[in-house]
DNA sequence: TTATCTGCCTAACGTACGTTAGAAGCGCTA
DNA sequence: TAGCGCTTCTAACGTACGTTAGGCAGATAA
């Protein structure tokens, strides 16, 4: 189960019994709930085994920003716990359950299995990647662009690791939280996603999106999933518009 | 020279001429020249010596968005050399200096040395702490608190390795990237620029700033150092308000 | 000196967003 | 079935920005 942190670099060699054997506590979160708060000091590291969670800071006027999004599978604080005093906040999204690995734990096998440490640095050069990626979005991309390359973003990394299927995927934000993930007030998001429906490019059901055109739509929010720096299988698979379980990725680094 | 790249970490042995020892050549740069580009296939590590560096990407309709602004000491691509593929470009801003690493005589030293690796690591996850602080600033702040806030950060980053003396620092940026930093146009930045002015926060010289009131800069920009993750001693500095050579950062982390 | 460039600055005008406030719908629970 | 809370949606109005289009000053060069 806790395998399932499917590291994403292939390098995986007798290593992955070392991390099942981490010591960990699990942990099952209600939505809403604290994972870690600004100017915390993490003991544990938290690898989320379901659910969705999301990173957020709060600015001076109260307003906030949601920084990513995570899903199964994802590590989500490798950053907290290695630097220590937590720069933002951590937050279920939905129902959630996570594991919690001693920080130490995590060192000490760093320092014992290089490999380990280097598929780990990786995760967190992807998240950093993904970081510059909104950083852009959030910065020079209008409202509409902003909001498709999200949905892009999230429909394409849930396929990466076969969480949902082709045309759809899982959308658990209410339109505050996009307008907090995208700069916007939910007032705007709503208007967006209906000017999104009447082009017939999305449609959207309880907690799910269904992507109409994934073309279109990632032309409108100026994708190109390079950033996200997913295996060149995935590429091929999308391209050929097949429907499999992807459940792997990463393969650009080697 | 190299071992300039002062890796902040202070878990420093002999690793350090392990650092030293690694093979690189020397490239001087004008401004504007390409370091990387989106895109590349970078095969060799950059570390910045001396002037002004950063990074950005370009969006559909051409505008740009910079992701971060570098100088000397900074390892300004482990990013786009362990990724492979870079996801953003780097650019010159200044007359720089920088020394070329290939690759794999780092991945090489990451694998001997672990401590070497982990202080790495933990570069690169200030950066990514950084970008978060700028997905903030720029998705949820106003073009007053986004330019105050910038202009905060580069001072303080500046003074932690010594690059400026108290009130002063530099600030090589034209208008312009200064707006593509912050997502502004250059003409909403020069109405802000001056309304700092006239505030009394700032007086710009030739590319040099000096900021007449920390505390009430800091203030505008909602700007708290703890994003940076640099030593305490360097916070204690700050509110005592004397003028060293700081020439150290960097230990919240362990 | 004039020429050219680049960066700074100004002004008039336009608009993609935000703000406020509330209604309508949808699931809970009782 | 009523009641509650949350989310979606609507509408009128306001504004912090962007856009366009220059003019001006300081550098560098011929």
């Amino acid at each position: 189960m806790l395998g399932r942190l499917r590291l994403r670099s292939h390098l995986r060699l007798e290593d992955e019994e070392a991390l099942v054997a981490l010591p960990h506590r699990l942990s099952a979160l209600d939505p809403g709930t604290y994972i870690v708060r600004e100017g915390d000091r993490a003991e544990e590291c938290c690898v989320l085994l379901s659910g969705f969670v999301y990173r957020h800071k709060v600015v001076a006027d109260g307003a906030r920003q949601i920084l990513s999004v995570h899903f199964d599978g994802d590590v989500i604080d490798l950053q907290n716990s290695l630097l220590r005093r937590a720069d933002h906040s951590i937050q279920a999204l939905t129902r959630a359950q996570v594991a919690l690995v001693p920080r130490q734990a995590i060192l000490d096998l760093c320092e014992r299995r290089p490999a380990i440490a280097h598929a780990l640095w990786v995760e967190t050069l992807v998240d950093a990647s993904i970081s510059r990626e909104w950083i852009a979005n959030v910065g020079r991309r209008s409202a509409r662009q902003r909001i498709a390359h999200l949905l892009c973003e999230l429909a394409l990394r849930q396929e990466s690791i076969g969480l949902c299927r082709r045309p759809s995927c899982l959308w658990p934000m209410t339109q505050e939280q996009v307008g907090d993930a995208t700069g916007l007030t939910s007032v705007h998001v709503n208007r967006i996603l209906q000017g999104l429906r009447a082009d017939r490019l999305i449609s959207t059901a309880k907690r799910t999106v269904t992507i109409l055109d994934r073309t279109d739509l990632q032309d409108e929010g100026d994708f190109d999933p390079a950033y996200l720096h997913l295996a060149r299988k995935i590429a091929r698979v999308e391209t050929k518009g097949q429907d499999p379980h992807y459940g792997l990725a990463m393969a650009d680094h080697y």
